[in-house]
DNA sequence: CCACCTTCTTGACATATATCAAAGAGGTGG
DNA sequence: CCACCTCTTTGATATATGTCAAGAAGGTGG
């Protein structure tokens, strides 16, 4: 007899109802929305990304965008990965260089699902 | 003598134009917005939020938020701080419990933001 | 094929972050 | 004041992330 009063042994604070119902967001597609949301969350990356969308295209090659960040070129190549595998940027070859360039539907997703009042993820996924 | 050629002894790559200029999003600003975004990035704290979102007044205490998410409470209180510094939540005491309110506005800035093009952050500071 | 340019990968390291158990802080009610 | 409830802080630990130097990989041009 470890307490003095047992009440209800396994869980249930009594503050609130259990309902604990709807999850509203499933733990799959909230590690869906976040790998995204965290491609984006870096000084860096958003540096890069704004240098990326005030160019005509929205694309550069990599040398143009290892200057701007004042960063290595493996460490600007590291976070234009992880921006391209998010799906926020695609890659081409050209020559020697390799150009990035924006997906905007991708951002744009991105904003709509935080501006749905319901971080609804139709469309990102 | 350490190499075959010096050509351009300090740096300046040949593949594309110094062009070094405008920076587009300064270091502070990028910062400011990877903090706002940090705090979203992040499995758990989408859930609460989304959880949040789905209350009839977009608020609910730790005892509620804790069995949501499955995860100890210091921990779920941890997330919740890191909300709430954000600009993310809101707290208030209630006696003895405490209620964590979502602020749209806060949401909708950082959407707005992602969504204009330019990461403008007119209205995110 | 060789020298060179651009980019990426690897390995190493420091920092940041998520998590929990234990203890503290704030509040209610006998 | 004391027992209890809710929540937060602290300390410890494991994992993730950002960074660079060194070297590899992919491509161009003599």
């Amino acid at each position: 007899m470890p307490k003095t009063l047992p009440l209800l042994e396994d869980a249930s604070p009594i503050c609130c109802d259990p309902l604990g119902a709807s999850a509203t967001l499933s733990l799959d597609d909230a590690m869906a929305l976040a790998v995204r949301l965290k491609a984006l969350a870096d000084p860096t990356r958003l540096q890069l990304l704004a240098y990326l969308l005030a160019q005509p295209n929205q694309e550069a090659c990599t040398c143009d965008l290892a200057p701007i960040v004042k960063l290595s070129e493996p460490t600007v190549s590291h976070h234009l990965k992880k921006l391209e595998t998010s799906g926020i940027l695609t890659k081409e070859r050209h020559g020697m260089s390799v150009h990035y360039r924006v997906v905007p539907e991708a951002i744009h997703a991105i904003a709509r699902t935080l501006d749905a009042g319901t971080l609804d993820l139709s469309g990102v996924l």
